[in-house]
DNA sequence: TGAATATATGAACACCTATTCATATAACTT
DNA sequence: AAGTTATATGAATAGGTGTTCATATATTCA
């Protein structure tokens, strides 16, 4: 019988080895993936996608931002902090108010392509 | 008695109704909302993103995907059907393999925007 | 035909996460 | 100073999600 040299119980072996090679020569680092898939998690909540339009076309500060979204002051805060970690939106103090604002310019430039797949629905490729 | 007329307990007043009211009408609605989060949720996950970024160098079928990642076939067939559902990818039946690939340019601008954002600033621990 | 191969999928479980509640901090007001 | 207002945050909880395991479907090969 032929040796198994499998890295673990139930990975596979490759069907097509070249091309597995090839592609894991090219692949970024685990920690490059683990950095963009949390960023993505980010932009994957509905109330930030909401706050970081909102930001999109006004400075806000949290009360108004709550009002807006018609959600507590708590569940805001929290979220701001989430998107401030991610330094997506950046707080500008004055007086009692903090103002929240956009703090990447390639938000908006993400948001733009995430709208176009939807446009497209998937179905037909756009071609550019 | 002067009547509060707030939406629902715990919700708070604007500060800024001007603001408020200004964005509130550019606001997109809740279902845009809710499917560009859904979208986003999509590329929110490591194995998801490791995915994508190796079909963005060659088709590969399930098994050498999953020996690439060093996962099991259940686990890259359950992430594929994620993907598929999303229409991030595309699926190309070959006897009994099945070759997927990327089904939508979008994604590809979308990743490079990630990076670029990561370049410049990433992801922060703590905010103080 | 039966055996082996490639993929898909339902159920279960462990982990993660968004909101709520209570409370803390900080700044303004009187 | 005390009270009010704006924001932040820790703990708890309910709901969501990714992987595993077992199994089903479909195709190829002998």
């Amino acid at each position: 019988m032929i040796q198994d040299r499998e890295e673990a119980p139930g990975i596979p072996e490759p069907l097509h080895c070249e091309t597995v090679e090839s592609v894991k020569e090219q692949m970024p680092g685990n920690d490059f993936c683990s950095s963009l898939a949390d960023f993505f998690k980010v932009l994957g909540d509905m109330t930030r996608v909401r706050i970081l339009l909102a930001l999109s076309f006004s400075e806000m500060c949290v009360l108004d931002i709550a009002s807006l979204l018609g959600m507590t002051q708590s569940a805001i805060s929290h979220q701001l902090r989430v998107l401030r970690q991610a330094r997506l939106v950046r707080a500008r103090k004055t007086g009692k108010s903090i103002f929240y604002s956009l703090d990447d310019e390639h938000v908006e430039n993400i948001v733009a392509e995430g709208f176009e797949h939807l446009r497209h629905g998937g179905t037909r490729k756009a071609t550019r």
